[in-house]
DNA sequence: AACTTAGGCAACCGCCTCCAT
DNA sequence: AATGGAGGCGGTTGCCTAAGT
């Protein structure tokens, strides 16, 4: 992706790309607490931001809403992602309304590293033809349909490929868990740093 | 301590849908 | 009914950093 540092300098006509610097991220919560969410466009182009609007609403969606939650997506939380992503797949805007102050983007990411790679494991170790276990043609979608016709699920603190344990002689060897939520994301300024310092400079 | 590797995640891209004209 | 613009969405990329050697 672009994460190379633009060099607007010489170009400041043209969008930005890249990340967005903490001013830009003042720019856009000081004019969207006072004017709103709008036209993206119009929008982008009023506060003065030299990105384009889609760029403004991912940015404004995924990470500075003041009621986005970050890290630690709870065992509850895994749980409901597992069950909902095995009913609608890939459906990640669609799940995320099912996940107050989660985003798309943010449960998307987390399917496709933490349990995409479980789903990995599994396949390396018991092959992937075992029947009950539904992978989807883009390999991203895992779920098990009993014999009622449901999904059964886990939360991964304890997940292990349910089906394969029907199938096994031996106890599955553990798969590794999850990291601690908590030692996810402690190395960013807060959004409570930025809401409070927007509060102090909101026009 | 230095180097390498792998994981996590922010952000972009391109396609699709919706809506106003 | 056709068209163009804007938003929404899923897929993908690539930088950063922690973990491993």
């Amino acid at each position: 992706m672009d994460k190379k540092p633009c060099n607007s300098s010489s170009q400041d006509a043209e969008v930005r790309k890249g990340p967005w610097t903490m001013e830009e991220d003042m720019i856009l919560i000081n004019y969207i607490a006072n004017h709103g969410e709008g036209v993206w466009n119009t929008l982008a182009k009023s506060a003065g931001l030299k990105r384009t609007g889609k760029s403004c609403r991912l940015r404004w969606l995924n990470y500075l809403r003041p009621d986005v939650r970050r890290g630690n997506i709870t065992p509850e939380e895994e749980l409901l992602i597992v069950e909902l992503h095995a009913k609608w797949g890939n459906r990640w805007s669609k799940i995320a309304k099912h996940l107050p102050g989660r985003t798309d983007n943010e449960i998307k990411n987390y399917w496709r590293t933490r349990i995409q790679k479980h789903i990995k494991q599994a396949e390396n170790l018991y092959g992937q033809s075992s029947s009950s276990v539904v992978i989807d043609q883009t390999g991203s979608s895992i779920s098990q349909v009993s014999a009622v016709g449901r999904m059964d699920v886990e939360p991964l603190e304890t997940y292990s490929p349910p089906s394969f344990q029907t199938n096994m002689d031996q106890p599955i060897p553990a798969v590794p868990h999850l990291p601690a939520p908590e030692s996810i994301n402690d190395n960013y300024w807060s959004m409570e740093d930025i809401w409070s310092m927007q509060l102090f400079g909101g026009d």
